[in-house]
DNA sequence: AATTAAATACTAATTAATTAGGAGTTGTTA
DNA sequence: TAACAACTCCTAATTAATTAGTATTTAATT
């Protein structure tokens, strides 16, 4: 028996995610030339990721003249929370309170950076307490 | 060319893990009967990563009459915080506060659990104002 | 039209991750 | 002590993930 396929992107995949997030769309080329500023990634093996999103509904192809153009079709917000939940549940017990009280407690985040996350706080807890949400 | 090894716990090695992180120290047999009560797992496979986790300097092996115990030298802070960076270097561009900032604004964190994080953050912003940090 | 350039489609190779079997060893018990 | 059970060590098999090459098609340019 083996391995379950990932539920979530994949590193490589997210990387051409992240490319696609920043242009809105792009061709295989243009995917290929944004990555290859922090990593070597032959044309082939980009297009063979694209097209795996492609098959995995992640993204659409347009006809674009002679090549192709690909255009997300999930979010980063939408990955980002896949991404998050998926570590939630199988290294934080599936708390999000205990995630949360890591970051302060455990994890190196800067004390400015505490500041701007209590006020967005306080503003989900207005907004919740006002909706009942 | 092909993957990089993991730098954090794959999932079968933090099932392993969480049980020794609980019961602080177990046998092969320990580890198999705990993790059968969600899921499956033959005692070699057991076995065979808590010798990947043993090699990885993870856990330590103990002699414990015919058999061998096993203890975490990870702990399950340590393990969270790699697995967090990790995350966070790779879907929220490094970003900490954009990961906080996502936990509050797209996730589904509830309500009770805010104000314990907002609690969480007044004592860290305390501590912090105090020494300095 | 022939050569060249660029894109696509298909295929393949490598390694990590996961899972488990079988051989051999050691200790227990009828 | 012979049978049996439990454990260890080594090996293997499967699939996901990553990477890229080759062959073919399509288009541009001289």
């Amino acid at each position: 028996m083996a391995r379950r396929p990932s539920s979530t992107l994949t590193e490589a995949e997210n990387r051409i995610m992240e490319v696609l997030w920043q242009l809105g769309e792009a061709s295989v080329r243009e995917v290929m030339d944004a990555i290859s500023q922090d990593k070597e990634q032959a044309y082939t093996t980009v297009q063979t990721f694209l097209g795996i999103l492609k098959d995995k509904g992640f993204v659409e192809q347009i006809k674009n003249g002679r090549a192709f153009s690909y255009r997300p079709l999930l979010s980063r917000a939408e990955a980002r929370n896949q991404a998050l939940k998926h570590l939630v549940g199988s290294v934080f017990g599936g708390s999000t309170s205990a995630l949360a009280q890591h970051l302060l407690k455990d994890s190196d985040i800067e004390a400015d950076e505490l500041s701007i996350l209590e006020a967005a706080i306080d503003a989900a807890i207005d907004k919740r307490g006002e909706t009942g949400d």
